[in-house]
DNA sequence: TTGATATTTAGATAATCATCTAAATCTTAT
DNA sequence: ATAAGATTTAGATGATTATCTAAATATCAA
């Protein structure tokens, strides 16, 4: 759960994920949508990919990423345990 | 929305989010929480209260913070913008 | 196999961040 | 007014991070 927060920390990955959320993309095509170089991108997919928040697949001479919805959704899991009635605790008693 | 996601993106922020989610605290009490001297986590109520997660109103010698469950919720609203029907456009087409 | 394209890895650097101690501020009680 | 308690501010330090350029790896096409 850490490394998804911190993963969703910086607005560059997040845009990254929008951009997954409309399509599937290239490694190359991702670099092409930001004024950073492309090594520099290549880390932030790692950091997406070590947070479980995208898959990569080899296709030929390209590398397609896609988003991974499941692990969005448990993030937002978190949100949902933190928005239940004030007070309300986690375990019942 | 970048000072939000920035303000969870720790540990230590997420865990005084729950806490103050059970009750409303003083920062004495907050800080008892951790073994973390208490300027860190002054500084740690600052960032989260910068990002409007939190509010704080002094009662006395104490000040008491407590969580801002608006934010917290526009914050969710992200993650569902992201989970709607991938592809789905952001505007109607 | 050689060359071109796509992507990542390596290594360096500047900026940001979490943390600490010491000192300052604010409030209450004597 | 002074002391005590609660909290924050100031300033410093070590760790993490985002970024870059250069080099390495992998795939495809000729």
């Amino acid at each position: 759960m850490n490394d998804t927060f911190k993963a969703l920390s910086d607005p560059t990955r997040r845009k990254i994920l929008q951009l997954l959320k409309e399509k599937d993309m290239s490694a190359g095509d991702i670099a092409d949508q930001f004024n950073i170089s492309k090594p520099s991108i290549s880390h932030h997919l790692n950091i997406l990919k070590q947070a479980r928040l995208v898959q990569d697949e080899r296709q030929g001479q390209n590398i397609i990423y896609s988003i991974n919805l499941t692990v969005m959704q448990e993030a937002m899991g978190w949100f949902l345990g933190m928005i239940g009635t004030k007070g309300e605790s986690t375990h019942d008693e």
